[in-house]
DNA sequence: AATTTTCTACGAAAGAATTCGTGGATGCCG
DNA sequence: CGGCATCCACGAATTCTTTCGTAGAAAATT
């Protein structure tokens, strides 16, 4: 535990995670490409995500490789953790910390599949007889 | 359905509605007193309360009634529908749209209650039996 | 009736987050 | 070599959010 903590990612911030996360380093071409390709309100210009990736590298929650001339970035801290850090703060702030809440909106709301409730079901057997308290 | 949908409440914003949720219709200064009575970095002054309840107010989340010279306040969407609107943006920006994962963290990251999970695995019941699909 | 308190309105300041223009360096291609 | 594309750095402009000071009207207090 020598983490500095690393401060919250803002939404644009997230955006860029999401594409390290689900691809690996990556370049800031390679991020603003991706982001361009999905649909999104206004097209991002490569400096605009140049500058976000650098200052998400200079807060830590990005590191880099600055050997090539074009540098290499990724995520510190890896996606469930931030996933976690994020949704604590999403419960509190929107559910008063009620997980259960939470929870049932969820399956309530997106139609959950028959599949996904046995997954549900599965991991609170889990839980109750493992690592319950 | 004639909404002209609202906009996004703002961290400071959800405060506020959540004591309107909680307490029902109020005044800025009750807001306000609420808000600095529980735990907060710095307290919130009351102009501070009162202009964010008039923004508020024009972009269509509070209702209010001017009849009295203090006016009271409400808010116009029920606390579910407002937290079923965050909560898809939060599953989209954050788990990329899958529910289930978002389930499995908080159940996992939170210590739930025994009692808790039960409720969930009744939740899960109904669902399977009515309104599946 | 004069003073003090309590309220609204308004606008501006302060802070955050995002977007963009420009300049200089490096690599590439003719 | 000379132009062209690509990259990083930097700083400023823009936009969104939050905070606050001030002014004037209405109520309450003395």
């Amino acid at each position: 535990m020598d983490h500095p903590d690393l401060p919250k990612p803002t939404e644009a911030e997230l955006e860029i995670l999401q594409v390290l996360w689900q691809r690996g380093p990556c370049t800031v071409r390679e991020v603003n490409d991706v982001l361009n390709q999905q649909p999104r309100p206004k097209e991002m210009g490569y400096t605009t995500t140049l500058k976000l990736m650098q200052i998400m590298h200079e807060k830590g929650l990005l590191a880099r490789d600055e050997n090539a001339r074009t540098h290499v970035y990724q995520a510190v801290a890896p996606e469930t953790d931030t996933q976690g850090q994020l949704l604590d703060r999403f419960v509190n702030t929107v559910f008063k910390g009620s997980a259960l809440k939470l929870v049932m909106q969820a399956l309530g709301k997106q139609r959950t599949s028959a599949d996904e409730l046995k997954e549900i079901r599965r991991f609170i057997d889990d839980m109750e007889k493992g690592g319950g308290q």
